[in-house]
DNA sequence: TATTTCGTATGATGCTTATCATGCGAGATA
DNA sequence: TATCTCGCATGATAAGCATCATACGAAATA
């Protein structure tokens, strides 16, 4: 069996990772302290550099943790036709629960405004990295070339759905900001539909 | 005359704002330090607080300060119809001179997924109301109930602008990120054309 | 069982931050 | 001209931060 110094080790690099995942996206790059993500772990500060060589590398590690968690969100339903497909992955984004769920919802959105700005040393790269593929994800294509009408489009859609749900939640108003989210639902298959 | 005390103080709390709602856009909302601040207003940090209370209150005076400043942005062109004007504003905002110049561009994308999260007080109601009266402006109407079309329509155009600009600001690659500006404008147009 | 290894805790370091107390010197006022 | 006012500078303070040095104790190894 494994040891269990290297699982007890894994484990507490994951626990690590969730918690990061988690503060960074409900309160941002600078939100996310070592002493509050460590904690939340169960683990004190000074552990820290023992699982990571330093904070840049956690916000990235803990990015691409979060990108991989919201997979799903992407992944193809039973529908038959992509347009249906894509209608439902705007219904599950620009959503009151997502909305409401920013620390386990999409990354991209969650730090759209704080990647340009960014100090952490490669994090913009991976953030680059995470937006093409996503698009392609949306588009349900391996690359640019292979449908450039559908790569367009799922363009134009993430664009609007991070846009969206970022509206909705700095509207002060739960009617507003509910019907900012049905709007954008409405103009999502509006360019669906071409 | 104005005494010229008071003429200095006035302009000094001019400076401050100015470089405030630069760095504000620049670097976000822990990015403008006061010290940094001060330093840009050529002034010094202990003087701050002859200013404003606190930072919560020049956050949110540098962050109305730089909304009144692209308020022109919005404002109605000579173009004959409703959707040429607002065909116009697309291709100003979604625009890579606007991308490579966050600190003098749009507050509302510049800061739109750090507010949720802001502990400043007050700083998510201003925010709020920028977005909804923003909206107001690009709808060309005083009310929601003027014209619900129009209305929902510039809510769809504000998320796909705010969500295109900051994809565009993100992604790594000067062709890619330009191609994403061109087919929001795209996107653009077919939302205002209906 | 004796020794080594290593995941974690404790605690220190130096940096940055917001805020506040004090004093100076030039403009305002009489 | 003499006194007062106040915008600003200097400097102190305390809190929060990332990072690192050291030590403990349990698991691994022989």
């Amino acid at each position: 069996m494994q040891t269990s110094r290297a699982t007890k080790k894994k484990d507490s690099r994951h626990r690590i990772l969730q918690a990061a995942s988690k503060r960074l996206r409900r309160e941002g790059l600078d939100g996310a302290s070592i002493a509050t993500v460590m904690n939340d772990a169960g683990l004190t500060h000074g552990t820290f550099n023992a699982h990571f060589k330093n904070k840049d590398e956690l916000t990235i590690e803990a990015f691409k943790y979060s990108l991989a968690q919201s997979q799903p969100r992407w992944v193809k339903h039973e529908d038959r036709s992509w347009q249906q497909r894509v209608r439902r992955m705007a219904a599950a984004y620009l959503n009151p629960t997502h909305r409401d769920h920013k620390q386990g919802g999409c990354p991209i959105a969650a730090l759209a405004s704080e990647v340009s700005s960014s100090s952490a040393k490669g994090f913009r790269q991976s953030y680059s990295d995470g937006v093409l593929s996503t698009i392609l994800d949306i588009a349900e294509i391996g690359d640019r070339a292979d449908n450039s009408e559908k790569y367009d489009q799922s363009v134009a859609l993430l664009a609007l759905w991070i846009g969206g749900l970022n509206l909705s939640r700095n509207v002060d108003d739960n009617i507003k900001s509910d019907h900012i989210l049905k709007v954008c639902n409405q103009a999502s298959a509006r360019l669906i539909d071409g």
